[in-house]
DNA sequence: CAGGAATTCAAACGACGGTTTGAAAAATGG
DNA sequence: CCATTTTTCAAACCGTCGTTTGAATTCCTG
């Protein structure tokens, strides 16, 4: 009985490179877009590794879908206290311009984004619990960011709001490939996105201001 | 050579068959999600009626989406007229409930947001084009209904503002099977729906209302 | 440096995908 | 009613998918 209980290295950079390939393939082409043997190709192991590594391609999807859900929550929440220290007017623009960042780049914030939008249409079993699980700080990041502006509102009018801003910012990320061509034709560079960021949060901050009513 | 210029009346029936089942295994689990012998099976015809109606699943998909795409828009502009003989402020809540109908029920409407929802990610190339030929009186009609709170702004800020007001709507109509369950806990019967609605549009009416600046 | 466990590898398996085929069955038109 | 076209049908084809296999190789440890 050898109690193996130290990490073996070499094995952990070929899970490390088929997570990496995964997480961008996921990314690109939704889950059943995407094959075994492209993850496989991309990361430049044998094919059976991922059924070793992962206990087949559900599994894999599981530990993208955790490290996604981690990227997001880590982006967001570690700038939860700078929020704090601002007007409300201040922290609602950052928070806009910050849901913006993914129409800018295909960085990995970008991605994770891109994986979550693979699965609002139909949630994989995986992804609902992870939500229950883990969405709930995120959500109350929103929800106490439009606290500020509605003190007085019940619980439910505060849920809806946290979503209703995350929709305003969410409505573009999600359309970006649509954006730039008719019949809309908007351009996607930085100061653009900072226009846009900045609008929206005016019309957000207007639409909340006068407000107090639930 | 015979000129059959006659429409043939059977095989009318199969074809109907075929798209009513198509559209609903697409809005339902989307186009890769679906299998030919699926909707076969549902529509009750034969596995190669499909390539010899459509000439593949292609252009079955083609079918069901110009469909789906006549039916928002007609859906949308049959009451455009109305709008206009309203209050600004009326015809934008109008507007938004009409927006917030899928999440009420499963009936066509509802099908055709969905596949387009199953679109989003990754547009096909018929969806694109599509796009760019027919959503236009459609994001018209929003960009009309804000341009009557913004009669200063000028085309940029305009579509912006009509993709945003989209937006707050869609992100509930999207997100249908998360709302109802931890975090968030909505319910979603008729009266909910009416007054989310009415919040939104309160919301959009005050976020747009002082804001004359571009 | 053995010896055993952990990991990699090429190949194949079985299932399911969309499409094709060629003949049988209706439908059409003179 | 017959000749021709149109439409249906069961079966098979061919490719890709995720997974399994069993041997070869590498890695760790005593």
């Amino acid at each position: 009985m050898a109690m193996a209980r130290r990490m073996t290295r070499p094995s952990e950079v070929t899970r490390e490179r088929i997570i990496k390939a995964a997480e961008r393939l996921f990314a690109e082409s939704g889950y059943d877009g995407t094959s075994i043997r492209a993850i496989v190709a991309k990361a430049k192991v044998n094919q059976a590794a991922i059924n070793y590594h992962f206990e087949g391609k559900d599994g894999l999807y599981r530990e993208v879908l955790r490290a996604a859900f981690r990227g997001l929550t880590e982006h967001q929440l570690a700038h939860a206290e700078e929020l704090n220290s601002m007007s409300r007017e201040e922290a609602l623009a950052q928070f806009v311009r910050r849901q913006l960042q993914p129409l800018l780049g295909r960085d990995e914030y970008s991605r994770h984004m891109r994986i979550f939008n693979w699965e609002t249409v139909q949630p994989t079993a995986v992804f609902r619990s992870l939500v229950a699980e883990e969405a709930a700080p995120f959500l109350g990041l929103a929800a106490d960011l439009v606290h500020r502006f509605l003190p007085d509102a019940d619980q439910r009018t505060l849920t809806v709001a946290a979503v209703w801003l995350l929709g305003q910012c969410s409505v573009f990320v999600r359309n970006r490939e649509q954006l730039p061509q008719p019949p809309i034709g908007l351009v996607l560079d930085e100061p653009a996105v900072d226009w846009l960021a900045a609008t929206i949060g005016r019309w957000v901050i207007a639409g909340l201001q006068p407000a107090g009513r639930s």
